[in-house]
DNA sequence: CCAAAAATACCAGCCTGTTGGTAGGGTGTT
DNA sequence: AACACCCTACCAACAGGCTGGTATTTTTGG
């Protein structure tokens, strides 16, 4: 019998033939790993993808003929089970968003650490996701900052860093119950910090607090 | 001279003893790790974090005495060479969140496969960051939410001129008792359209509709 | 060390919003 | 006539916030 399952079958898109050459070599230095299928432009990519049904398309995000985007597209569309791993120079939050959008698991740049792209396919085959280190930091940076709380003025200031805490939590629509049980203290505590917040900043109720802490610009 | 550089030291904090017995095993399996202290509870944590320094800190995000996100957020603020990775039963947006918000370089869930735990502190000892693939997912889906939500927006379209009345009225921090004398109508009335509103929204609270009033330039 | 501030905790009662139903009357369309 | 939609109206049950108290412990600063 085999020694080792199947091996991951990929298809492999990029126009420039260097590009493509190398990756390959990369790619099949793994065992595990077998390139099935390449193409050079979009169009093929996805003719490709239909006629090799592989496990995982590696492609670039610019290529001629059909962007690598809209090829992502098709193939995630028709053929679902094809994890798309997207390779970019670009960092920029709209490529990634647009691939993402489209259906891509993985979103590499093509500075990566080569270990990185072995990495990729393999999380991608496994259905989970995979991003460059930077990728995912500024996934992450832009989750925190919708809600990260900064303004510092008048009212504000005479809030403790306790009632600064749970104001924030409250406009995340938190609820007391939440609140308590994440700060691992009593619901009634929570109570009475929020009657001081009420107090200090002269606002009565969950929404008029929430007001605030928009325009604070502790959230959205 | 050495064969291996020296190894990756580590502070495990977690109030089960059990769970810590496990962990221990499960990190000291990898040669290049080496955990140099153990904690049981915040305050401990960040105690040990001081003693000894660690290059990655693993902990539970609910601890007795001072909570896990409490802890690591004074661990980070104090060492910020300490990369601290949460481990915890909740993949509660709201706890992923205060965790990256105070520092935290990754977040497991405790049933990740033991891989990913070894993964996480590979990752975050690089200064990368690690997400089991459920917490990685929400990320990427927020993302992706908020930005969409920004390009195509239609569900107020959806509202009757009825409804967008009652809709300003309540983003004026009216109460159905004021809008049911305002408009001459029964408070019952105001009731039903304000479900309406919930459901054409999916919004299913009076904070909910005051953000999205915000949003459409309704109010402030 | 002592006083003030902050954080914690509890109870009871009231008010409001939320959600599950249900339903009649008006209007406009097919 | 049948249908869809809107506006109106009612009830009951439940959940949660708001306010009036009171009180202990921990932290902070002079």
């Amino acid at each position: 019998m085999e020694s080792k399952m199947s091996a991951i079958r990929i298809l492999l898109a990029d126009d420039h033939t260097i590009m493509r050459r190398g990756l390959r070599l990369l790619i099949e230095s793994q065992p595990e790993f077998c390139v099935v299928a390449e193409a050079s432009d979009g169009r093929q990519a996805v003719q490709q993808a239909e006629a090799t049904m592989p496990d995982v398309a590696v492609m670039d995000i610019a290529m001629p003929n059909l962007s690598g985007i809209e090829a992502a597209q098709r193939i995630a569309t028709a053929q679902p089970a094809t994890a798309i791993v997207i390779l970019s120079m670009h960092s920029d939050e709209g490529y990634v968003l647009r691939a993402l959008k489209v259906g891509a698991k993985g979103y590499l740049l093509k500075d990566s650490a080569e270990g990185d792209l072995i990495e990729a396919i393999k999380a991608v085959h496994q259905g989970k996701t995979f991003f460059s280190p930077e990728i995912s930091k500024m996934l992450v940076e832009d989750y925190v900052r919708e809600i990260r709380a900064r303004g510092t003025e008048d009212t504000y200031d005479l809030l403790t860093s306790r009632e600064r805490e749970i104001l924030q939590l409250l406009a995340e629509r938190q609820s007391n119950k939440d609140i308590a049980l994440a700060l691992n203290i009593s619901v009634y505590t929570i109570e009475t910090h929020r009657r001081n917040l009420h107090e200090k900043l002269n606002l009565h109720s969950l929404a008029e607090l929430i007001l605030y802490a928009v325009r604070k610009g502790i959230i959205s």
